[in-house]
DNA sequence: TACTGGTAGTAACACGTGTTACCTAGAAAC
DNA sequence: GTTTCTAGGTAACACGTGTTACTACCAGTA
């Protein structure tokens, strides 16, 4: 059963007894150009007929454009392995695209050979690039931006003029913190929810720091622990955050997935949750209200997120500007039994 | 700053002093074309300085190639949001469309409106589908695949022709459920992942129906309650359940993200996992092992079930063939003590 | 000398589309 | 009668690439 071969514009202009030209001003309904109604409908027909599909290698040829968008992610694998949050964040970036007709090449790199997603522009496979997690040392991203690609940022790069929308991290972080505090917690350790070197983790990180200051509480460096996305990273974190005495009263862990291995590590050592020690999350995945007990964390608008930075990429694609630069979202406390009985 | 033209194949040929078609030769390594080691040089020192990417667009019309494969997501936005399992898969396709220079484009469809992703081949976007999740009564699909079009499932669509690469889920389900049987109990009630229009959902029911009988149980219908991808749904299913006397003993939910709800559920019933109610579970999250309980499940090589999809379809769209027509993955039960204690 | 054969390279076509510049016939204006 | 306009449509070019058919040259035969 040979496959039929896909018809052509020259095949719909044959049966419709037109030219190519006519069938391209009918079906692409170009303005300022007047085309009888009879020989549209005979065109249109035709089309239907032949169940013809335009080849976008055609149009992306001429035009220059390829309609798709170029998401990359630079989290390590075993990041996007654990990350719950990664699939809400994505179809937010899809449909934004699809209400824009656009597609989404999905490109994971390693984050260590950063820079592999420039031949996506360069070979004209993308319009522009909606890059997940951006790294500090990312030199070749900067040139990319400099050169007038369009460049849309989930997450914050600091220091560079790349547009980007993010969640507010930080703000989040600090409710976390002032919630456990207005408990009556004076005493509050940390777990971060990555190494350093990812701005996520320091912007939670920054966000502790400006809710125990505002509260008159001491920030204690020795209080803080880092965690790597896991949940078994968070249960060693946390044992030696219950090493140190005086002990702890309450924890901040910022990131769901990791703050599950930290109330392993904490029924283990017989402690009771939230009597003997609060704690609290960041990110609020879906199974954060089913955790033993229920989790108290920072709701982050996944969905959200992926949706702005999807609709906002095609908007510079198209030329059309911004009014604000840069987006942050707001994030929202959640609490729950985890750091209080109700 | 004006984004400097993208240099072609001519403005190569022109600064090397040779014709377009030697440039093609060279950058290409064609067979059965002799130059001359200096010319060679010559051209590729050009394409360095002028730091040129031949042009899709080109490439793709030309050849008829678009070297791209669409991952074409029929699950419903809960599910997606909800499967901590998707990431993992995404990856392993990833990682082998990026082995085999292919590109993955996402393409998440509502179920209902099937068939979305046609244009995705009409329009000559992608070479061949993977596609996660089929449905039943996507007749689309099979007029594709009549037609020709490479075509690989994630999943089992019976009574079609359409290769496919499966987890072996009813041996997965059935390991579980004779564990549960070999730790004696003899009334165990099931929840399903999901409702049983979905094939994978009948499949894990049939293993726990196929473990009941070779251990000469009875399989009683009313014992299976049915779940939808959510912990809540496991927490509601759970609870009915629950109310069923006698009661079971143990239960398989054959979704390890449902079984979050069940567990929940159980606790707050008064009863203890395991001495008074068993659980397994199904999927291996990277979340259950730390669960509470740590999760009886069995695991499922989600990175490895992407990676093989994913050079299958390959394979089909070069026209190389299979060995074998479809490829079930084993499964792999891992005890830990929601089900029993060490 | 004339013929073969290999090496090094090129002109020209094809892929399917969008778009610009042009053409024609008829009607309207002068 | 001549010019001007408009509606309706088309020929021809451009986009950047892969590939086939061909040429030009030179060395080695017979």
């Amino acid at each position: 059963m040979p496959s039929k071969k896909r018809s052509t514009s020259t095949d719909v202009a044959k049966l419709a007894g037109v030219s190519r030209t006519t069938v391209s001003f009918v079906l692409n309904d170009v303005l300022g150009v007047s085309i009888s109604d009879v020989t549209r409908r005979r065109v249109l027909e035709a089309a239907r007929e032949l169940d013809y599909h335009p080849n976008v290698a055609g149009k992306k040829l001429v035009s220059g454009k390829s309609y798709t968008i170029g998401l990359v992610l630079c989290q390590s694998p075993e990041q996007i392995f654990t990350d719950a949050f990664l699939p809400q964040v994505m179809l937010g970036v899809e449909q934004a695209a699809i209400q824009q007709g656009f597609h989404v090449l999905l490109k994971p790199i390693d984050p260590n050979e950063a820079g592999g997603y420039a031949s996506l522009i360069r070979e004209n496979h993308v319009d522009g690039i909606l890059l997940s997690g951006p790294r500090q040392d990312d030199t070749a991203l900067v040139r990319l931006h400099e050169e007038g690609v369009p460049i849309m940022l989930m997450g914050q790069l600091p220091d560079t003029a790349i547009p980007f929308v993010d969640v507010d991290a930080t703000a989040g972080a600090q409710a976390a913190v002032s919630h456990l505090i207005s408990l009556g917690h004076l005493r509050i350790g940390m777990i971060t929810n990555a190494p350093l070197t990812y701005t996520s983790a320091q912007q939670r990180r920054t966000g502790y720091r400006q809710a125990l200051l505002a509260a008159g509480l001491s920030f204690d460096e020795s209080l803080i622990q880092e965690g790597n996305y896991t949940p078994s990273s968070g249960f060693e974190a946390m044992s030696e955050l219950l090493e140190i005495s005086p002990r702890v009263t309450a924890v901040f862990v910022a990131s769901d997935v990791v703050a599950m291995g930290a109330l392993l590590a904490i029924k283990r050592a017989g402690l009771r949750i939230p009597q003997d020690m609060a704690v609290a999350g960041f990110d609020d995945i879906p199974l954060a209200e089913y955790f033993d007990p229920p989790l108290t964390t920072v709701h982050l608008p996944a969905y959200g997120l992926g949706w702005a930075a999807g609709e906002r990429l095609i908007r510079l694609i198209r030329g059309e500007g911004l009014n604000e630069h840069s987006l942050l979202l707001e994030s929202k406390l959640i609490a729950r039994q985890s750091s209080f009985i109700a």
